[in-house]
Order: structure tokens, then C-alpha cells, then sequence
DNA sequence: ATGTTATTTGCAAGAGACTTGCAATAGTGC
DNA sequence: GCACTATTGCAAGTCTCTTGCAAATAACAT
């Protein structure tokens, strides 16, 4: 149960702790995979909560100015997902090609490497984005 | 100068080199940075090549399918880039998040990597993205 | 509890990247 | 040059995501 701690969040920014906040909230918190906004959308529907789409996209950008979510995009997926930071730390992700399931990874190989490139072409490296896909053990 | 061997590749698939291929090819042979849809059109454009949004679209479609162009999906750009492959290595990139500047990284650390993450998720690793963002040297 | 006020919501409309249908145009092989 | 078929341009459509604005509602003081 997070929503105490995001409540003060939200109020920090002169924000308020919502209906549709909570609901979006508690769907990310119980599920364990990363959804997109058209994804929570339906979820809620079929929760019977009603909620616009317009609202879950206001909602996804909340939470990730206030550094609750983190945004992913995939490759080629041609839409973005939410999953819920809630103390994790950072990861990638792998996605089947079959089934769209999206797994974890829990690793980060990239310390070394920004270094290695920082040196090399003299930027300053801020984020990155690693994804892979393939086929999960089901679908080969 | 890689039209004829081009050209052949197209034969080969029952397709024709025309004169809007040939501009596309030859804007991205000339062009060292990955190029959008929108910016290869107005590009050609500038160079008084009349062509079509839609036909540059369908053009780095066709050569995508031919494996003459890789596409690129960086952080957050919300569009795809289009760099010609003509015997180069598989490398990613950098983009700088002040002037857009987007440098090729010559190497990629992923080999050891794949094979750790088949190990620990059973799945068959296909393909992955990779890009960095950060501040270039004259926009630090 | 009730009222006040600013935030949030839902609806409609818009923006931007990319795709599709179709008739007109233009490569290719003869 | 001619016939045949791929390709092009235009218009319209799709999909994801954003914006404007009036109505609803959370937060807080009374």
C-alpha cells in the first residue's frame, strides 16, 4: 500500500490525491507487468471504474514528473508503458516476439560501457534505453 | 556509388529502381547522421526532387524489407530514423539532447550479455535496442 | 457539515507519425 | 514504341498522445 506516501507527493506539488489517481495506482501496484495506457485503460473498464483515456495519460505523465513510474518504450511497440518504480531498482526488459510477455531483467551492463563512451566521443552520458525481444520459453 | 548492386536487389524481389529511390538512396549515402521521414523529405525538397511523404515512407519500408537500411527507434524521439547499412557493422548510437546530434557508437557490449540473459530467463534472445542520450561537447 | 477555491476530469477536437485505397504515372522487357 | 505491372501522389484513415474548456470534485477553512 503506497498510496500514504504518494499522497504527500502529490501534495508537495500543490497536487491532490484522486478517484481515478488511486485506481491507476493500485492497477500498477498489483500487476506485474509494464502497461500501456490503452492497457490500464481497458483494465479499469473491465473494473467497471470509469475513467477516461484522456485522464490515464494526464495520470501516467503525474506519476513519472513525480518520479513514482518510469516510462518505457520498447522497441517497436509504437506505444509507451508504465511500470511502477516503488523502490526498484533500475532494469531492462525483454519482450516475446509471440506472445508480447515482458520479463525483468535484473541487470544493468552498462556502467563500464558510459564510461568507456564518455571517454571515446567526449559527451556526457545521461540516459539509455536497452531492450531486447525474443521468443519465451512458451512460444519456441 | 551503390545503385547497380541496389538495383539488382530490387530485380531480384520484382521490384524497379526509380527515380525516387534513387534520390532517397542517394540523400542517405551522402547524409552521416540517421535521417526521419519527415527529414528526408525535406531535404529532397530543398534539392528540388519532387517526391511524397508518402512514397519516402514506403521507400525506407522497401529498403528496410531489402536489409539495406536499419531502423532506428531512439529515446523518446517519437519518429524512426533510417541509416544505410552498405557493409557496416551492427553499432549504436548516442544522440546529444541539446542539438539533436546523434554519434555513432562503434562497438556493442551485448554479446556476454545475451548469453547470460538465455541462461536466466530460458528465453531465445533475438534482437535489441540500445541508444544513449546525453550533452555532446559543444552543448555541455 | 458547508462553502470556497483551485485542481482534476471528461468530452471534443487537434497534432503528429505512419498507413491504405485508388487512379494516374512510369519503369522494364519485348 | 508497346504492353504489362510496379510505383507514385493524393486523399483519407489509423493510432497514439495532447490540448481547450466547462463541469465535477478534492482540500481546507469555517
Amino acid at each position: 500500500m503506497l498510496e500514504p506516501t504518494i499522497r504527500k507527493g502529490l501534495r508537495a506539488t500543490g497536487r491532490r490525491m484522486t478517484r481515478t489517481r488511486k485506481a491507476v495506482l493500485a492497477l500498477l501496484e498489483r500487476t506485474h507487468q509494464p502497461l500501456s495506457a490503452s492497457e490500464i485503460f481497458a483494465q479499469l473498464q473491465e473494473d467497471h471504474v470509469a475513467i477516461d483515456l484522456v485522464t490515464v495519460y494526464r495520470t501516467v505523465n503525474v506519476l513519472r514528473e513525480l518520479g513514482l513510474v518510469v516510462q518505457l518504450d520498447l522497441f517497436q511497440e509504437g506505444q509507451s508503458r508504465y511500470e511502477l518504480k516503488e523502490g526498484r531498482k533500475h532494469h531492462h526488459h525483454i519482450r516475446c516476439q509471440i506472445c508480447g510477455r515482458i520479463v525483468d531483467l535484473l541487470l544493468c551492463p552498462l556502467k563500464k560501457i558510459t564510461k568507456l563512451i564518455e571517454e571515446r566521443t567526449q559527451f556526457v552520458v545521461g540516459d539509455h534505453t536497452l531492450e531486447f525481444t525474443g521468443f519465451c520459453p512458451q512460444c519456441q
